[in-house]
RNA sequence: GCCAGUGUAGCUCAACGGUAGAGCGGCUGAUUUGUAAUCAGCAGGUUGUGGGUUCGAAUCCCACCGCUGGCUCCA
């Protein structure tokens, strides 16, 4: 039996020989550092013998190595389980599952009625720590399905039955460690000393197996990492993304409000707010004339048969809301597709109209479940930046290129970094295989002539169309989901739309549903975070303050701030009777990106001293100059100041 | 909807069975200020709502409402 090594090299294994054995004909250090391995792309423990084969892909794993961490997480998940039962009792302790998560780990209990609050945490880490102080050896063993059913009903654990019973396999694997035996998958570290920096987050409730019909376990959540640099790194980043909250920052800067008692999921946008709404939908349209978009305006409310047709009255009424007047129900439009069609359907078209691309800032409502609601992300009523595209299949390509470019473009200006996923032909579909394929490698090639690296979802598109889906990453890194190009083969099909061929015959067009900012006001508060509230001053709702140091200063103040209208930039002047250093840290903390302030120098020479938020002190400068400057960075839609080298 | 936590002035928080308070913000006045907080005064709350326990409730109990975190990233 033969390991093939990272390095290309081979070992010879004899049979019942582990990882660590492995480890040790390396070398003694290497044996001592290693965690685990991973065996033809699985993980594989320490001390677990490995596979009777020719040849086995063999790498071992540690604490450099990217997979340490799910050793390292899945161990935490069970030396946490172990606590919780030492401290609330084995016998009331049921189990539910404790995976690996992207930040860390959870495991579910059922603990005979008690409530794990955040008090018990501290406690529960203790508990932890003395776990690992004992180094207990952590053992894998493997039972028949008969065997396994048998050691969890004498451990009274029916949550591990129930999964046991579902396990494929007729062999299942455990983990022991101490006094605790748990049905895992694993993989695990050699002992509970090996593990490192934890920290014990939060406690939630979680129906058994995510489904609300079943018993409600309680939750703790979990962060371990192996350098404690990088857990206080983890820890602080959770902190910053507090920080920049933009249910805080939003209303902090005037620029919405929201009143769960008048209107939940409903944001209130101020002045302010609808400033920067503003700049983004003058951006998306001057984008989108470019880019041969016609913009439309469909009802807000309409018929209830228009909803029957278009199949949301049999497949998202749940999500709908309605109103009924003259014994007629109408519906508030959850997506604007249906009011497009319409349009569509009201005049002939020609192949030598298409494609026909009509754009609409849409205005929709979804009935959202009281407690998933959440600032601008989750709401119940939000702006698609919505298009229909009508064209031929043979059409898509190209089409979809130019919405891939123009997405680009949309980006741009705010400097994330994104990636894309494509999703392919669910196995519930409509449409032939062929169509099907043919929209695929059209999705296909037009990302591949971008040069866009994208991933692969098979089988996730929607069951009408495979779908684009573009997820920005904030300056956390967080990904956001975004746009999104949908192909429709059912909504053309549904509606009996039709073009006129150059053969003169009527042909079925395709559709393509798209929306770049997504939702303008979830985009608005990611914005937020992203920037943390200090906007580009292409879209700061104050791009300029003019400070007067004096009130004999206010006049030529006021001259200042007319000028830099005149150029375009929105200015104003605080003339408060209080101290320069005041007034600067007041437009600080609104996060104006400029700030000049005039005194009796600026005033004799025509000048003003500049600030940027940044602290930079640009000192005396020409009016002329800086209106001129500013008025260029405004235009350009650039992301830092000019003055900022 | 469900679980846990939470709700006191516009904001941040204190008082935790014995008369609701501070800072910031706001307003008024003084000050005329040179790059992140000048000073003084004033106004502002039926302590989320409703019920209960108590001589007495922001505080303890119950119900409701809102908010926050979570509710398959599957041994």
């Amino acid at each position: 039996m033969k390991l093939r090594l990272p390095d290309g090299s081979y070992i010879e294994m004899e049979e019942g020989e582990v990882p660590k054995d492995v480890a040790k004909k390396i070398s003694e250090g290497l044996a001592k550092r290693a965690l685990g391995a991973v065996v033809d792309g699985q993980f594989w423990d320490l001390t677990r013998p490995l596979p009777l084969k020719e040849e086995v892909e063999f790498r071992l794993v540690t604490e450099k190595d990217p997979e340490a961490t799910e050793f390292f997480r899945h161990t935490m998940a069970h030396i946490m389980a172990q606590a919780v039962m030492r401290i609330f009792g084995k016998e009331r302790v049921k189990l539910g599952i404790g995976p690996t998560i992207e930040n860390g780990f959870y495991y579910d209990f059922d603990i005979d009625g008690a409530k794990i609050t955040e008090e018990d945490l501290p406690r529960i880490e203790e508990e932890m720590r003395k776990i690992i102080q004992e180094d207990l050896k952590i053992e894998r063993f493997e039972l028949s399905k008969e065997e396994a059913l048998e050691l969890m009903k004498r451990e009274d654990q029916p949550y591990k039955i129930e999964l046991i019973r579902e396990i494929p396999d007729d062999k299942v694997s455990f983990y022991k460690q101490g006094e605790f035996v748990d049905l895992c998958r694993g993989p695990h570290l050699p002992s509970t000393g090996r593990v490192k920096h934890f920290k014990l987050l939060s406690v939630s409730g979680a129906y058994w197996r995510g489904d609300e019909r079943n018993p409600m376990l309680q939750r703790i959540y979990g962060t371990t990492f192996i350098k404690k640099s990088e857990l206080e790194a983890y820890l602080k980043f959770v902190e910053e993304a507090k920080r920049r909250d933009h249910r805080k920052i939003g209303p902090q800067l005037g620029l919405f409000t929201l009143h769960p008692d008048v209107a939940p999921g409903l944001p209130f946008f101020h002045p302010k707010g609808v400033v920067v709404l503003n700049e983004l939908i003058e951006f998306w349209r001057m984008l989108h004339k470019k880019w041969g978009y016609q913009e439309i305006l469909t009802p807000l409310i309409m018929h209830e048969r228009l909803w029957h047709q278009s199949g949301h009255w049999d497949h998202y009424k749940e999500n709908m809301y309605f109103t009924e007047k003259e014994n007629q129900i109408y519906a508030v439009k959850p997506m604007n597709c249906p009011g497009h069609i319409v349009i569509y359907k009201s005049m002939s078209v020609s192949y030598r109209d298409l494609p026909l691309r009509f754009s609409e800032l849409g205005k929709v409502h979804r009935y959202e479940r009281s407690g998933v609601l959440h600032g601008l992300f989750r709401v119940r009523g939000f702006t698609q930046d919505d298009a229909h595209i009508f064209c031929t299949v043979d059409q898509i390509e190209d089409e979809v290129r130019g919405v891939a470019e123009l997405t680009h473009e949309l980006y741009a200006p705010f400097g994330f970094e994104y990636f894309v996923e494509l999703s392919t032909m669910p196995e519930d579909h409509m449409g032939d295989e062929k169509t099907w394929e043919k929209a695929i490698n059209a999705l296909k090639q037009a990302l591949d002539s971008m040069g866009l690296e994208y991933r692969i979802n098979e089988g996730e598109g929607a069951f009408y169309g495979p779908k684009i889906d573009y997820h920005i990453r904030d300056c956390l890194g967080r990904p956001w989901q975004c746009a999104t190009i949908q192909l429709d083969f059912m909504m053309p099909e549904r509606f009996d739309l039709k073009y006129m061929g150059p053969d003169n015959v009527e042909h079925r067009p395709v559709m393509i549903h798209r929306a770049l900012y997504g939702s303008l006001e979830r985009f608005l508060g990611i914005l937020i975070e992203h920037f943390e509230g200090a906007f580009p001053t292409w879209l700061a709702p104050v791009q300029a303050r003019v400070i007067p140091i004096a009130d004999r200063h206010n006049g030529y103040a006021e001259h200042v701030k007319k000028v830099l209208e005149s150029h375009g930039i929105r200015a104003d002047i605080d003339t408060r009777s209080h101290t320069t250093s005041y007034k600067v840290r007041a437009a600080q903390l609104e996060k104006i990106p400029y700030m000049l302030v005039v005194g009796d120098k600026e005033m004799e020479s025509g000048t003003v001293a500049v600030r940027l938020r940044s602290g930079k002190d640009l000192k005396q400068m020409p009016l002329e100059k800086v209106s001129i400057a500013i008025k260029e960075e405004i235009e350009q839609r650039l992301l830092n100041s000019v003055f900022e080298s």
